[in-house]
DNA sequence: GTCTATATGGCGATAGAC
DNA sequence: GTCTATCGCCATATAGAC
């Protein structure tokens, strides 16, 4: 790295367009990747399904990640949506934490993979325990915030464990039992912190 | 090792100490099993590290159970203690359900076991998920059966929804981050919960 | 201890875009 | 012609089963 850096301008080997059709079936490869990791956990994930899933060779998907576990951090860098905001406070702003119980089926891939995750993290795979980690600790702050802008408890992190853990577990419920009434036992504890918070 | 083989008088069937030591070695082997399931989950855990644990070779593992598979049913048949019954009504059986949270360190291996298996089932290990199934209508069982001696709200079906998954989402955040305070969340949705049923 | 199946990963070759 | 994307083939490793 001698030379001057990017200098003006050096398209020279790549062209734009292949740069975007390269980044294009990146993005592809990462979703598909996603949707096999979230059906089959990591270890029963082969390349070969990935590959065929996005149309390719094996080898053709090497081509763009180098390895399996290089694909897999490609997905878990990805699963990082910032929740929409809408501005609610207080325990409205909880109350609407319902919609992420699950019940749109647009969400039922990476819901299942972040459950996924989740096992695999318990079961020792250490790069989804570091996602896994990271990703409960902006969830907590999320609630935090939400909660705080509103009334403020004294034990607010026993609410906030107690709404991430429930949620959480609503999430896994309803994963394996669709028939679970997970919805009315979501608004159920809204209810009781509802009456909890504005009784103080 | 020339030296006749059994033949002499041969047992013919097997004695009776033959058949408990057996047993003895198979519950070791389930054992062992079960932890390294625990730590590794199903795909990675190998009859290898099975085998070390109980000082065998693969072989003779498998003279024990034929397959991986039977091995792991067999783990799976084994992982069904009925939680003891204290005779506590209403919500202070609930209440007693806190100790379920894992922080006996004693537990640690059969509640990761329980949630690295949720996460197979998620993942689409049949024989996983139907163990998860059954042990799911269990644990709601109960807590209704402890909730019905008590105070009996009407909306039950959701309090018995959002006692389990509070109960089973602060295990999995336990196991994740042992120090986040899933003792007083827990503890704060009882209080909550003991609020709305004796004012009803 | 051996056999077999399967999965990862690398090497070489080919077709096509600029 | 050079670089990229893809494919076919193989070498290695590892696990399950007998």
């Amino acid at each position: 790295m001698i030379e001057q850096q990017p200098p003006a301008r050096r398209p020279r080997h790549r062209s734009q367009r292949q740069v975007e059709e390269s980044a294009a079936i990146k993005t592809e490869i990462v979703t598909a990747a996603a949707a096999v990791f979230a059906e089959n956990g990591y270890a029963r994930t082969t390349l070969d399904a990935v590959a065929k899933r996005v149309g390719l060779g094996r080898t053709g998907l090497l081509h763009h990640f180098p390895s399996k576990e290089s694909l897999f951090h490609a997905v878990l860098d990805r699963e990082r949506e910032p929740a929409a905001d809408t501005g609610a406070t207080g325990v409205e702003a909880i109350r609407e934490l319902g919609a992420l119980l699950g019940h749109g089926t647009a969400s039922l891939t990476p819901l299942r993979l972040i459950h996924v995750l989740e096992g695999e993290a318990i079961a020792g795979n250490e790069a989804a325990a570091r996602y896994v980690a990271e990703r409960l600790d902006e969830v907590r702050g999320e609630i935090r915030s939400k909660l705080g802008r509103g009334a403020g408890p004294r034990d607010s992190d026993a609410v906030v464990t107690l709404i991430a853990a429930t949620v959480n577990g609503l999430q896994k419920l309803w994963l394996i039992d669709p028939d679970a009434p997970t919805a009315p036992a979501f608004d159920l504890l809204v209810d009781l912190l509802e009456a909890r918070l504005t009784t103080d």
